[in-house]
DNA sequence: TGGGTTGAATCACGCCTTGAAATAAGTCCG
DNA sequence: CGGACTTATTTCAAGGCGTGATTCAACCCA
């Protein structure tokens, strides 16, 4: 079962929707003539399944194209202000819900702090919840609906069916988050890993665009990957693939927060890029910093000096081996690297990592994959998160989904 | 376009006779009954579509199920005489030809050695065109069809859209081996590497069966995987995805035959294994073998000495620290660890790999995961490649590629 | 032998995509 | 300014498909 989405000939027609839909909206305007050339519908089909998505709302003209001796072309584009969606970013210090439209502009935003050091899952629904309620304050009854509300979180996601959440960080285990928060509102819910979210982000408007094969690493205080394979997110088989910060590189190695040893994330994630050089220099201006972000800063405002000039170019050789390592298991067309660590650490080092992935790498998928750097910024998570609903809107051809079936993905596994 | 197979309403009965024909061709006899409650599939639809399979000859009656007071239900199989396939193993030292009938049952072989030390892509093609006319030899003209040729290569294929094969160890740069044998058979052919083939051979008859999330880890004198995501190889954009061997794990480590350092296949390969046992102890037995395979195996007999221990520990704490890292990335149901050497190893060293690999990945995954030695043996190869047009064919609903399409699979990218 | 039960085939219906033909909306040129 | 031409879009009839309801088939049991 599962698998299949066309049995009928009804879904037929969902499918060729949702076909048209996604160009329309990924491609910007097209005419119906780009979309018989590149979808190898016919033109019958074209009209008549376009004719239905301008009945419905979801499609509007978008002016004209100079005419080329016949009758001009007409533009087309999602009607961006058809349907609203909601992202929210649950992270270790605050809650953040923001309201977008079909497009993912942002229309309202709210942030709601945590208490420092741990949170408990009532708190963050609550918080959600309060979210909600401020960013939906001015929708109009009449106006548009919403499709759904996506959801970021630390950790890993399973969907068996409602939505549980194991954070290794945070100590949840097993929170029925989907439950808690299906309390207070019957919108379509889709919750997933933050890193995930991001990392859709970047698929959709940032660095990985365009591409079908793409991973994004992101280094922060920790280290992860978001594999996006054949254009959607790898999640393996209980939804917890691309562990990347907890992939060994070097067996025996350094301890890691994680209870192994030789984890990436022991080298190259901010926490221990910090220790490691606190473990050679006492800087008090990097000892002393308020937060991780500026401490990392202010390590690399030293970059001149021996001791930082070591563990970067160590962290870079790391990242490098790292990025290496991903080439030659996934040979992606790109590796974006992002999280607000990897984004400072490789506005310097990107040159010396590509290098040392190249060292590390076998030459013929490396010769094939990009690296660059995150064009999106640490705050993509909402965004991202919003994108959920919206890839299950677009797979539905633009009928809206129903409540008890939301959810991020055709989960993989039997 | 690519991705999409469905568009217009005959495409629709292909993929319900595809969905039926795999249900029966993996799922042994079945009863229409069956089919209708795991396809979700109307009973008219089941009726009709088998009716039609039936015709084509495809599908037949097996007997009948004890009635429970009504009338009893009648067993479907596949007719795995109704066509055959042939499997082709490109190895270092022969090439192997086998014919098989649709369920891959063996009907006919032949082995035709190579020179040793190296060898060009005509010499390959001339053996494959003996060994083609040697097991068609006993085809009758108005016997079972032939569905096409499967092919394992050792190195990269491309298909662009012709099969090219790029060999880092023999020597291959882009030899255009599917043009090659074009002039001698107008069969459609299905070029592949082959740790690809090999993975699916597990896959669909060994000890990856039932699962759709499993890396296959191939071992031998170097070292490969086959990525199995949602139930078919996982290729990259470049078909060069699955290079654990040369995944790094040991960063500044030992220097890997790749030009690389600290490569996986550095430390568990059989080559470097004899290579690291012999630079400790002189040890005739192994020195002096013949070939790899038995200097492995006298390796393996010496277990007991100190000497061999310590590399043979070592070595699985290697291939378990890799298998963490597969874990870790791909969060799979299944590791299949397979290859000659892999197979040699694993016999003693599986609880040695299992323990560190659950050392080295995170809790999560790793309890997700079985840890297996494969089932079919390195010979498992031909049929591996046998697969790749039954899979076509099973994907097209039992119609047969037509020459000029053949290729392995919906090939990602763009 | 005949009622009861379950499996399989048939049929009318509604929906789908398609190619061809018709229509719409421009340009070009005299 | 108007007719010929070009290109885009819509309309239409034809051919297919899966489905639910109905009918037919095959077996059990008494």
């Amino acid at each position: 079962m599962a698998e299949r989405n066309l049995q009928t000939v009804r879904d037929l027609r969902r499918s060729n929707r949702s076909l048209l839909l996604r160009r329309l909206y990924f491609g910007g305007p097209l005419s119906r003539q780009d979309l018989i050339h590149t979808t190898s519908l016919s033109a019958a089909s074209v009209s008549n399944v376009i004719a239905d998505l301008i009945e419905d709302g979801l499609v509007v003209e978008a002016g004209a194209l100079e005419s080329e001796g016949g009758r001009p072309r007409i533009l087309l584009r999602v009607n961006s202000s058809a349907l609203h969606v909601v992202g929210v970013d649950v992270g270790e210090t605050r809650v953040r819900v923001e309201l977008f439209d079909l497009d993912l502009e942002q229309l309202a935003a709210t942030d709601l702090p945590l208490d420092a050091g741990g949170f408990t899952a009532p708190e963050v629904a609550a918080r959600i919840r309060t979210g909600l309620e401020t960013v939906l304050a001015d929708e109009r009854p009449g106006g548009p609906a919403l499709l759904g509300i996506g959801i970021g979180v630390p950790g890993v996601v399973q969907h068996s069916p409602d939505a549980v959440v194991h954070g290794q960080t945070n100590g949840w285990d097993a929170v029925p988050l989907e439950r808690m928060l299906r309390e207070f509102t019957d919108l379509p819910l889709f919750i997933d890993n933050g890193a995930v979210t991001m990392g859709q982000a970047e698929m959709w408007f940032g660095a990985g665009r365009g591409s079908r094969n793409t991973v994004v690493a992101l280094i922060g205080s920790g280290v992860g990957a978001s594999v996006v394979t054949a254009g959607s997110p790898y999640r393996g088989s209980t939804s917890s693939a691309g562990e990347w910060g907890h992939t060994t590189v070097q067996v025996g190695g350094r301890r890691c927060r994680c209870g192994s040893r030789g984890c990436l994330e022991a080298y190259i994630g901010a926490e221990s890029v910090i220790a490691r050089y606190l473990e050679t220099v006492d800087d008090p201006a990097v000892r002393d910093a308020p937060d991780e972000e500026s401490a990392l800063a202010a390590l690399l405002a030293r970059a001149d000096s021996p001791a930082a000039r070591t563990v970067l170019d160590d962290t870079a050789v790391h990242i490098g081996a790292g990025v290496a390592n991903l080439i030659n298991l996934f040979n992606p067309e790109r590796i974006v690297i992002g999280g607000w660590a990897g984004l400072l650490l490789g506005a310097g080092l990107l040159p010396r990592i590509r290098e040392t992935a190249r060292e590390y790498a076998l030459h013929h998928p490396f010769s094939q994959t990009r690296i660059t750097l995150g064009d999106l910024g640490p705050d993509a998570v909402t965004r991202g998160a919003a994108t959920l609903p919206v890839d299950r809107f677009l797979a539905a051809g633009g009928s809206r989904p129903r409540v008890e079936t939301a959810q991020p993905a055709p989960a993989a596994g039997r």
